[in-house]
DNA sequence: TATTGTCTGTCGCATATGCGACAAAACTAA
DNA sequence: TTAGTTTTGTCGCATATGCGACAGACAATA
């Protein structure tokens, strides 16, 4: 598990010092709830921080179906990688409440990490962050069921609110059970009904307010391990 | 589609001074087919450059089963976002055929970063092509059929060799009907079956030697599109 | 309050794909 | 060469999950 905690993310790791040198730059913009920040086939050459409110990173399957590849939490970095090279990935950002954010043009950021080693070692490190999770979402998505995949979301999102050592977690954000769906490849039923069949046996509870997981252990243990077929293991 | 052209990978884009500075703390190393060269649990702060061979970067799921994640070809880095944090990352890098490379500590790889400015925009670059990618398979895994997945895979190697405005293709790459399966997430048999229709069809042809797409234009267009649910579109 | 739209829960059916099995082919090593 | 291992191709069956449908709950708006 890659740990997704606020003391990890990238607003929260700058020096005092690179944090104003980045609001010299920046422009601070406004979104409303559902407002699209950017679309695929816009490539403005543009990177965002997130300062407040929810930001909903997708891509479309060409059979239009969304497929959520990140949820953006204030303190962190997007847009980043979606214009390398100026091809364009296709990618999606939605603001899925009032969202305030910092605009830089991706040259100025560029300019300001030649300047500022600590800058680029940052965005290294949440690059990989980045990686990492990714590999991890494409190993439960390519190999577990649709029961797996919907326990290894909660972990993530679990990783973002709880406190170590603490088998209750409350994740306060809504989501629908089709964003859900949408977050690990399954159809919006399935999620409905997998959800359904872990509140009635107490594992978690749901409402508007966010999903409460009252038994992380327990929850975890729904996936049976099996032994590691490297035979160097 | 973020091309992998050998062009755009790591060694490819060092300037001849970074190079030498990179020799200097470098150390080259071979291993055998089939050997491990870092495993899940082996948190050695080590990053890798591949000069010569075929690397298989994988991780297990719980249940045993094997997801490749990543190829790796000469000129390409691996093993950077492992160690973030000394958390482990489960992944495993196995030599698929005679392998050399060179080994570097984390530790001087960060040093000479931090002296080199040109040498962190390198790694960026690279980590941002990889969260494209990995976003890529995350999307056609998520979303699409078994058929969608092998023909996207197949245009991922594809673009690794193609040239453009080629129809035809040269995968010289041998990949078992397994490791396939392992890349897209379906089993085996699936692979086998789909891989004997396109066949059948003219879409491809196989052998050791590797495989050829002898039309891609038509095997895209197997993939049906449909139009962008997005409103503003 | 009434109306409209969105979200959730739960049917039943269709089907894609996983899985076991087994034989033929191809490769590897003695 | 021969024997043993790995890979491929192809069955048939079981099942997880997608999909359509629909009703009730809930939220937003007028």
């Amino acid at each position: 598990m890659v740990t997704n905690q606020p003391a990890f993310r990238f607003l929260q790791r700058l020096t005092p010092q690179t944090w104003r040198s980045l609001e010299t730059i920046a422009t601070r913009v406004i979104f409303q709830r559902r407002e699209y920040i950017f679309q695929a086939n816009f490539s403005n050459n543009t990177v965002y921080i997130l300062l407040d409110g929810r930001v909903k990173l997708s891509r479309l399957s060409d059979q239009g179906q969304e497929c959520i590849q990140w949820f953006c939490f204030p303190g962190e970095l997007f847009g980043f990688s979606e214009y390398t090279y100026n091809q364009d990935s296709g990618l999606y950002a939605q603001a899925l409440s009032q969202v305030s954010l910092l605009v830089i043009s991706r040259q100025d950021f560029n300019q300001l990490m030649l300047e500022t080693p600590e800058l680029g070692q940052i965005v290294i490190e949440q690059l990989s962050r980045r990686v990492r999770t990714l590999g991890d979402m494409l190993l439960h998505i390519a190999c577990g069921n649709a029961e797996d995949r919907l326990i290894n979301l909660l972990q993530r999102l679990g990783d973002i609110y709880g406190q170590p050592d603490n088998k209750r977690i409350d994740i306060d954000i809504h989501l629908t059970h089709q964003e859900i769906a949408d977050m690990i490849g399954v159809c919006r039923q399935t999620v409905s009904s997998l959800m359904a069949g872990m509140k009635k046996n107490g594992l978690i509870s749901s409402s508007r307010k966010g999903i409460v997981i009252h038994n992380l252990p327990r929850l975890n243990s729904l996936i049976k391990q099996q032994n590691c077929k490297i035979p160097a293991c």
